[in-house]
DNA sequence: CTGTTAGCGCATTCAC
DNA sequence: GTGAATGCGCTAACAG
């Protein structure tokens, strides 16, 4: 009960507010909840109180009494790409509101370190976990399971989903953009993506490229892969150096990211390669560069941030469903993409 | 119909592991630490133990009892930038094998959500926190006073440090990038920035602008704001407009970001603008963007992953300290800035 | 090297 | 509307 400490907020309880207040421990905890049962005279004095001396409760004692984090975790491939931010910017808008914290985890592309990353951060007890696409080490996938909560795999249609899914298909997109070339006119289509599958999503779209290649009739298939991802501008350039050289008669090229998309395109301005004219460029994810350089890029367009809005409102309702004792049915939510006609095609 | 008993890691507690290795809790806990005496025999039993029914410790539990989070909190402005993000990943090289755990925040250029953040951060009581700018409300200042825990400040160098500081003069820099359009002859150098004073850093370095414009006897100084941050390309195009029809003698432009930079030259490239015969433009940050744009872009190069790399080795050493009772002097490190200079000037 | 005791600061559950 | 008892899962401190 008391304690030979300074004046240090971390010396602050509710029980030396409780004592300056005249009341309980119990009344001050009240006070701190928005929906408890107090007098609202007895609220404003404690909270009065607990204002001027700076008191900030801990979260930590509470959640452990509690036995709820108040965290959820989320794992993405990059935390330097404007895609996945936007993903993270849309969780996070709808559990700031609702009181739970953000526990970020970047995979760097890695399996393995993805592994890790679910290994420590079920350590901190998360409700929930968000994942960046469909593939997993069997490690993790069992970690997950035992964990017993609401899990959401985004970005993907994963084959075997292991909860919830907000996504869409890579491979789909990939093909689209091919048909989109065919259409315009283009009959010698090239891929430029990362050397490593590493990027499953990345994979995807060079299966969806090489699948229309096929459906379309279209000769050869003419794929150069460069750079581990995440890629770079500087590699799309690079990439172009090899595409060109061994398959001369390109007349499109599509790319992984709008990132290596931008890359080839300064490339071709350096070489006086005339885009679209004599090559037509396509990139993905609609990056600000994407809609900003000149010429534009042709791209696709996913809504990043509704995806991240719209996990964060599944794990919601997910968590809402446990307190009645319920499970929520696994549930697929397939997000719309776009093919963005620009100047580059 | 899973119930909420099974599939609960929480189920599991290390008094059962104790009871299946028929040892004390306290040998459990002994066995999951590296560095605590206990004999081989028995750390491999119980290893083994742990590892085949897949028991994950309560990290809640631990920091509760041991009254240490393992939590860095840090804030950043924005987490879509490659700044930024860059500094994340040197504080999170960093505290990673030291076993903490970072916990971000997004101020999205915000002071008031900036405060709301800290007092929302200090709840999970973070060993330390770092901050991106000088500028904090009284209300933060008074918190981060309160909470007795190493602070560092990065990105700038404030004239009231709150304790530590990582960062760089961005006055100087800007000032520096005036002299240097200077010296390649140019007299009518504009500057294009941010409407708000919202990005304290970019105020800076238009104060440093209007520094040298005025140390190097220009006749005027031209200055645009334009846009809420974070600044993006598309505002620099825009802004551009505004520049020409304001001073259209205007021969040189510095930008207060990469980003707008990159606006301005494809603005620049769609209106046939030449540069740098006609118009120099500067950036900062160097941004892949700049380094792959075609001209490449004149900018200033800071050492992002550096300031987060320093930042998270002033903590480890605060916190170091705080172990034997002490209190790390504070100390402000000052990160060096470089012109690069490449094809825009 | 290992066990025992005693909480950490709060929320839950029950009294009143 | 408020208070008292109880314990969340773990570790510090000490004993053996």
């Amino acid at each position: 009960m008391k304690r030979a400490e300074e004046g240090q907020a971390g010396a602050l309880t509710m029980q030396k507010i409780a004592e300056l207040a005249g009341v309980s421990a119990m009344t001050v905890s009240r006070a701190l909840k928005s929906d408890a049962s107090i007098s609202p005279e007895t609220r404003a004095r404690i909270l009065d109180i607990v204002s001027r001396i700076g008191y900030v409760p801990d979260a930590t004692a509470r959640m452990f009494a509690s036995r709820r984090s108040g965290f959820v975790a989320a794992l993405v491939p990059s935390l330097n790409n404007s895609n996945f931010a936007d993903t993270v910017r849309g969780m996070e808008e709808a559990f700031g509101p609702a009181g739970l914290q953000l526990l970020l985890g970047d995979t760097e592309y890695s399996l393995s370190r993805e592994e890790d990353l679910i290994s420590a951060l079920l350590q901190r007890r998360p409700e929930a976990i968000v994942l960046t696409g469909g593939v997993h080490t069997p490690a993790a996938r069992q970690m997950l399971a035992k964990a017993g909560i609401p899990i959401v795999e985004t970005w993907d249609l994963p084959k075997a989903p292991l909860d919830h899914v907000v996504g869409f298909s890579n491979e789909a997109a990939g093909a689209a953009m091919v048909h989109y070339l065919y259409e315009r006119g283009r009959r010698n289509i090239g891929f430029i993506g990362g050397a490593t599958n590493l990027d499953t999503r990345g994979s995807e779209r060079r299966a969806g490229y090489a699948r229309a290649v096929r459906e379309l009739g279209l000769s050869r298939s003419r794929v150069v892969t460069f750079g581990k991802p995440p890629v770079t501008m500087s590699q799309g350039g690079e990439a172009l150096d090899l595409m060109l050289k061994q398959w001369p008669e390109v007349d499109a090229i599509l790319c992984v990211s709008d990132l290596s998309a931008f890359g080839v395109l300064m490339e071709c301005q350096r070489r006086g390669v005339a885009v679209p004219q004599r090559l037509a460029i396509a990139g993905f994810g609609d990056f600000e560069v994407a809609r900003c350089c000149h010429p534009r890029l042709t791209t696709i367009a996913v809504d990043c941030q509704g995806i991240g809005r719209r996990a964060a409102e599944i794990v919601l309702s997910a968590l809402e469903a446990k307190k009645s004792g319920e499970v929520l049915p696994p549930e697929t939510v397939v997000m719309p993409f776009e093919v963005v006609a620009r100047e580059t095609v």
